[in-house]
DNA sequence: CATCATACCTTGCACTACAAGGTATAATGC
DNA sequence: GCATTATACCTTGTAGTGCAAGGTATGATG
């Protein structure tokens, strides 16, 4: 198996799934961005890159849920641009999933530095 | 809503939907475990709490996989008991996992740090 | 013999990333 | 004119998986 197989294995999408609203908070964080603009930031780093048919769905959750904004926008002579903002909702929202996000990185990062038994959960 | 609302919300449940099969590769490096231990391994920890109905079907699937070795064992006087193991293919997943899984920390650590440009909008 | 504890297993559902399609508009190439 | 390309957003169907809520079986306790 090669690399590029890994990027496309069913435990890297689980990975994305689980973190792609946490993903999209922080990239909105004090920033208003259109869809495909929210896209291409996203394509800047190795683990967050996805696809229109993933984004779009997911906006339109992420604004039923209240947790983000959109608006039409039309700037000059470029085509219409649906822009989204986080609100308050989803600035708290970004509070606790990274609070609880930063317990999980701690939490899995106590596991796999677990050599064996013996070594830690005594006494817990 | 309360911390234990968030306990059971549905962002968090995807959060470990993510990461729940490195968490349990991590769990059996150097060590063989059978359910319910395993089970209870995992209530130490804030963040990968975990029911049986999850734990076994989860077992199952990495079995099937060819990650994990499974063997009924019967000590004295207690009741059989399945143990599981890595195996050699568990132990590669694990590294390749666990490398995978820091980077997406990495990206995201940069993401939540980045507060991005105040971009003005017109007609705001 | 009813209850509890241990141990493993199953069913059905809800959620969500993704591939693969689609619509609409405007500029460019021939 | 007409095809192509680029931008921008949207939809459908599928697969994977955590979970609640159930189940089986055995032995100890009251």
């Amino acid at each position: 198996m090669t690399a590029l197989d890994d990027l496309k294995a069913k435990w890297d999408v689980q990975f994305r799934k689980g973190t792609l609203e946490l993903v999209v908070l922080s990239a909105l964080q004090n920033r208003t961005l259109y869809g495909l603009e929210l896209l291409n930031l996203l394509k800047a780093f190795e683990t967050t890159q996805i696809t229109e048919g993933t984004l779009y769905p997911l906006l339109d959750r992420m604004k039923k849920d209240g947790l983000i904004d959109a608006k039409w926008v039309q700037e000059g002579d470029t085509r219409p641009r649906k822009y989204y903002a986080l609100n308050a909702k989803g600035s708290k929202r970004l509070v606790a999933m990274s609070a609880r996000w930063r317990q999980s990185v701690a939490d899995i990062e106590k596991l796999l530095n677990n050599p064996g038994p013996h070594t830690f959960i005594q006494g817990e």
